[in-house]
DNA sequence: GGTGCCAGTTGACCTCCGTCAATTGGTCGC
DNA sequence: GCGACCAATTGACGGAGGTCAACTGGCACC
């Protein structure tokens, strides 16, 4: 609105690495002041995304990394029928973009699900410097390691859990990384549709409507369109649960 | 049975990576003759494991990553009350245990599913050398991410597909890799059980039996217990299509 | 300030797939 | 070669969640 706004945003913009708030969440974790002050080097440009523009589309020849400095951003991918499937929602500190690394070209897409700023890391660049700063190069590893090790999580949601579960599941870890962010962890503002929790999740959207109803009626949430108030920590914990012997899926 | 077969097996074992067939598939992909030596010399250990045994475990400390050089493993995740995801199956040429780079321990589980070949790289010296050959590295970071976009498609099937359609993918899929490793594509022989197809698909095992039924019945497949012949792959192909104007869950 | 549009909600209905149970057949140990 | 056991198959049934339809309420755009 007022122009010291915009001041103030291209001065946050600006800020390096060493600055940034997000610094323990991101690449440098445990890099030291000197190997941070090269790896900001790299850090080429720190864009800015509205809501719905694409950072990157399925077939896009992979140039960089991405980190999400602020807002939120999806990543999907489309089968040959046009099916659509959300792979993961990204918050700050998250890196994106390491589906490229096997053909060179991005399998997904990356679309802002609100203005967002990012920090572009291209990768020649980056694999200069993690080839001079081993311990940059073993988190960087680190960093692809929990991407795999959250899918896993994602894949038992889908393949074990029932549609009221994986909500509360959902929920919780989202509550887990608004806390890890310094938010509240307790007040949601979900930046992202019905339509994409459902998605998701392997549901549909009424489905998803009627659990966020029900888990109101129960108690344990107030829900007010895109801001989620989680009430009843506990029992959203105990809604994540399956009851493993009345399940043959459970079992294995 | 004879000895001689033993003394053969024991020199596939010692064979080096590059005289090694799955080359071409694993960690030396692109790799040159003298840097191939460096990797070779890391690879501590080339050991079988029967079917049923534990590769590792979920909470075990990371050591190495581990090659599948013969047979077949299967990797799944446990959650606190004790559902299994099986995550993976892995044929030959496959690396697994990248889940352990985040958090220095497996969060998983591998376990073979027959009489299966591993070879052992031992990641400290995995480490020194990807950090002296800079291709190694490079190519250590695409096979992890190989690991990413498969992930993507296993999301996929479950979150998009009906049961039918994700036994036809996950068949296609099998065969696929059966053939790059120039074995015949339409003569599976499925190493693992019912059990584990359904688990992997987010089924349960009579639904999958049926499924097998009825692809027979439809003249897809012939089916004999673990042996199952591909007689129309055309008509599989088709089945794995969902027809996306039919179903909410496809548009996104 | 109207209005058109789309996200979200709710209800009624139905289907796909999970559950339970019975049976078959292969394999392993003795 | 016999029995025990488990993987796999098949049938009958039920329910969780998908489908279709109607409605509501925000919000953006004239």
């Amino acid at each position: 609105m007022e122009p010291t706004a915009t001041v103030l945003d291209l001065n946050q913009l600006r800020r390096s690495c060493s600055s940034c708030a997000l610094q323990e969440l991101c690449l440098p974790a445990g890099i030291g002041a000197d190997d941070l002050n090269r790896l900001d080097a790299t850090v080429k440009d720190k864009r800015m995304l509205d809501r719905g523009a694409v950072l990157y589309r399925d077939g896009d020849k992979f140039n960089a990394l991405y980190v999400v400095r602020s807002g939120s951003l999806k990543t999907f991918v489309q089968n040959e029928s046009g099916n659509m499937q959300i792979l993961a929602f990204h918050l700050p500190g998250e890196i994106i973009g390491f589906d490229a690394l096997a053909s060179n070209q991005h399998v997904s897409h990356a679309e802002a699900l609100e203005r967002s700023s990012i920090c572009e890391l291209p990768y020649t660049q980056l694999q200069q410097v993690t080839s001079e700063v081993p311990a940059l190069h073993r988190q960087l590893m680190r960093v692809i390691s929990r991407e795999v090790v959250e899918e896993h999580r994602h894949l038992m949601m889908m393949g074990r859990q029932q549609a009221q579960e994986q909500l509360a599941t959902f929920l919780r870890s989202l509550s887990d990384r608004y806390q890890r962010l310094q938010r509240d962890g307790t007040a949601l503002n979900l930046s992202m549709s019905r339509y994409d929790i459902a998605n998701y999740l392997g549901l549909v959207v009424e489905t998803v409507s009627r659990l966020f109803s029900r888990m109101e009626e129960m108690g344990v949430l107030e829900v007010n369109r895109k801001s989620v108030r989680i009430l009843r920590p506990d029992l959203l914990a105990g809604l994540c649960r399956t009851d493993v012997a009345s399940k043959q899926k459970g079992v294995g």
